[in-house]
DNA sequence: TTGCAAAGCGGAGGCTGCCTCCGTATAACA
DNA sequence: TGTTATACGGAGGCAGCCTCCGCTTTGCAA
């Protein structure tokens, strides 16, 4: 029982790399079923290769959704910094991650309905920055009494997303969202 | 040029409302990806008759969407006879829709995701109802100046949805989206 | 260096579902 | 009852999914 391993051989790291360089094009622009076929010849690997790194089409969107928290959480980690007002700052951390979703509405929306438990519990492991963030962000706001006691960071989270993939597509897609966006966190003032 | 035309054949009516009784059954169970050729089996029927009556998947899902909506409106037009507060009349309206809408989450989604003008256009057609119904209970509200004014029944509707399929299934979902539900509301109450 | 085994590669192939096409069946109408 | 418009259904071509396994490459030890 040998339980020291062979580090992990240079081509297959940049193999594992390609791919999601390439599903990361494929997917925005083609959204949840584009052909993983399309992804592999993109990335110039075989559909072989596709399947060990990412046995299943969820894995492959983990991958990226995982590079999309890694944005937002830095981004989050950096207006912390400066804001005064606990709320004001939630929500403009929630208008700033609206912007970022932008672009992988059908991906996000395709991973939240998934049903199969596995891929939950990892899809919930990897948003755990981004709820940490938020979750920072709102128990500034709770502090300062502005924040209605009821609701968790989570839900936050959860309704924002819904109301970005949600709306249909357009040109003012942004506007709506942002606007319904305000209407919640509205919701979300303590009285 | 003939303008009169023969009625629609009998095994055709037939036919028609076996495959969207299938569909009921079929997607409800299987999401919006289930396979067409067995809503056809269960349906009893060839699948080239499946395609002769919706074209597309986005019709079946569609003529499947009518359905759930006439429910719907006829829930409310029951509602409305007997509530006396408006903002509460349309707070429960919201909670029954989505007890409604609990059972065809992934196929609504996958609704108001998809991309093509025409498909957009007639979820619009048929949502007409609908947005007839909660306009109705926006107006009374409205009337009693308990609704801030720079929202429309259209987002109040988008909005809730959004919700309802973001919102992983499990035990507590149904509870889960009442309580975002509320807080939605709340955000649209006239300060 | 060199040899070798572990690790990884890739695409053929079987499978399933999508959708079209057209020969056959049948309901509507005279 | 005959005619014809209308509808039926499934074979077949195609594309994507996923597995499997013979071949290649890499890391490591001598």
């Amino acid at each position: 029982m040998t339980l020291a391993r062979r580090k992990p051989r240079s081509d297959a790291l940049r193999n594992r790399a390609k791919l999601i360089d390439a599903a990361r094009g494929i997917l925005a622009r083609g959204g949840p079923e584009a052909s993983l076929e399309a992804v592999a010849r993109q990335a110039g690997v075989g559909i072989g290769t596709l399947y060990r790194n990412f046995p299943t089409r969820e894995a492959l969107f983990l991958a990226v959704y995982r590079q999309e928290v890694d944005d937002l959480a830095e981004l989050a980690a950096a207006q912390e910094a400066g804001g005064e007002n606990g709320y004001d700052t939630l929500r403009m951390w929630l208008h700033a991650m609206v912007g970022l979703i932008e672009t992988k509405r059908g991906l996000l929306g395709a991973l939240s309905a998934v049903g199969c438990e596995e891929t939950k519990a990892a899809y919930a492991e990897i948003s755990k920055p981004l709820e940490e963030a938020v979750n920072r962000l709102v128990h500034r706001a709770a502090a300062e009494g502005s924040l209605r006691p009821d609701v968790s960071s989570g839900d936050i989270l959860t309704s924002v997303r819904a109301l970005c993939y949600a709306q249909p597509a357009g040109p003012d897609w942004k506007v709506r969202v942002l606007h319904l966006t305000d209407i919640f966190v509205d919701g979300l003032r303590a009285r």
